[in-house]
DNA sequence: TTTTTAGTTCGATATTTATCGAATTAGAAT
DNA sequence: ATTCTAATTCGATAAATATCGAACTAAAAA
């Protein structure tokens, strides 16, 4: 019981953090960029299409991996981004589409 | 176009709202409670399963109306709180059922 | 080896937010 | 009319967050 009831709590971690990680009009953008590209993209690209700075969106870029709602691709210093969808999925179900 | 870039980004706006909604651990656990005992609760009823101050839940009783998560009925002084499921439906399908 | 490029981190700032107890409102019950 | 009950609002406070430019790091290219 008290497992379950931890369980449960440590979940509730996870929802907030993943729905703070949502509750940013920039990063819903990114992730409907990332989304609809289906395909990886670097900082420099989304910053460009989006219009905000590269600080900015290396914040926003962390925040989504500390959650587990993206993946990196490193190739020297250029940073792919893509959506790990796993993680939308088990949260989230449903919730790409309708985008 | 320009009509459904707007529409998209109003769109953008409640679901940032949402989100914010439920990036929280104390309004997750009334979205939780409310779900599984499948009834309206009153603001007393949840304080006290919760412990939550009253005006703390009455706080996040409105955050959770202003975006339409939630129903009030009211009955004299004392207000019933329930799930607006079409809202979870819309932006979040499945969400209710991951909990 | 110098310069360019991609991205991160830092410092500063302004805004938002969760929380509580106290005061307040409005209705119910005595 | 007084008292009790349910909920909201207020004031204060502490914590988190988004943003930018500037400084920094590390690798690629020249």
């Amino acid at each position: 019981m008290d497992i379950e009831i931890s369980q449960q709590h440590q979940d509730d971690q996870q929802r907030v953090a993943i729905f703070k990680a949502l509750a940013d009009a920039n990063r819903l953008r990114i992730i409907r960029v990332l989304y609809q590209a289906q395909r990886e993209m670097t900082c420099s690209e989304v910053g460009a299409q989006l219009n905000i700075s590269k600080s900015t969106v290396s914040y926003h870029f962390k925040a989504l991996r500390l959650v587990g709602l993206t993946n990196t691709r490193q190739v020297a210093q250029t940073k792919y981004l893509s959506l790990q969808f796993t993680t939308f999925e088990r949260y989230l179900p449903g919730f790409l589409a309708t985008l």
